[in-house]
DNA sequence: ATATCTGCAAAGACTTTGCAACCTT
DNA sequence: AAGGTTGCAAAGTCTTTGCAGATAT
């Protein structure tokens, strides 16, 4: 997976596209499995790992193959679709992108649910010290964790 | 994978490394492989993987298996000794601390050497990101990527 | 002498790939 | 019918564990 942040030399001039009839949701193959695993994503409300996703949807009496939920993904994440993060343990949790422009992650511990915040900050102090130390084409990874209002009280 | 980053010359400094005696808690038998992983260790820039080092170390002619290193390297992040960090393909990566305090790390794309910075403003932010959506006990991850000068000149 | 440490081989966990059957267009 | 899609099985990664033999104190 690469973290590459778009490079200041894009000369690829506005090519809109908009070609398929992409009416805000997806649309790739109007197979069961894509919308199924879609409308999981919807409701997602924190990241998830390719199984537990894919544990989720048969659970819920989905016919949907493991690899099919992990092709899905990693090209959803490509295309910028959802996001996605490690875990302490290596495993790539995914979750459906609310905004657009460029955030950071602010998710329970306890509960896995998360809400996007905005960095400006960060970039900034990134940017700021990645010329201190002589370093260009930066790039940073940010992820807070702690433990929701919800979580708190309980 | 081609994981063919840090060029990381670890030099077979043969460490004095002061008669055995660990004070505290942890003992630490005096092994050959221990030591000369420690000072694979010290030689180290920036971030490698266990197999990094271990392959390191075999062209340096060291007997040592990678077993060994993993399990070595899994006791000094677990004390605290060692950074660790994970690449964009999941990997582990170790590093010894150098400050004690809390930092993060800034560490070059092409040669995998890094460099310590300090990120007051980011715990700022953070804090502040975290209050504001009422979490609390928060915890952060913050790595910086980039090329640094060498690399870019080069 | 003996509690540790080593390291090969095998097991685990997660993810990707090969490929024949299946389904949408 | 044509070509993308699916999913089982197998392969590939990185990392951990079982265990017998080697080693430091």
């Amino acid at each position: 997976m690469e973290h590459q942040q778009a490079p200041a030399t894009v000369r690829n001039v506005t090519t809109p596209l908009p070609a398929k009839s992409l009416s805000g949701g997806t649309r790739v193959r109007g197979t069961r499995q894509a919308e199924v695993l879609s409308a999981a994503l919807d409701g997602l409300s924190g990241f998830c790992s390719a199984q537990q996703i894919h544990a989720e949807l048969r659970r819920h009496g989905e016919r949907i193959g493991l690899t099919t939920v992990y092709r899905h993904l990693q090209v959803l994440s490509q295309d910028g679709r959802v996001d996605t993060i490690r875990d302490a343990g290596g495993e790539i949790l995914y979750r459906r992108c609310r905004s657009k422009a460029h955030h950071h992650h602010l998710t329970c511990k306890s509960c896995g649910r998360s809400v996007e915040v905005e960095g400006g900050a960060v970039e900034r102090w990134a940017e700021r010290v990645a010329t201190e130390a002589g370093f260009t084409n930066v790039d940073h990874t940010v992820e807070l964790f702690g433990q929701c209002p919800e979580c708190a009280s309980a």
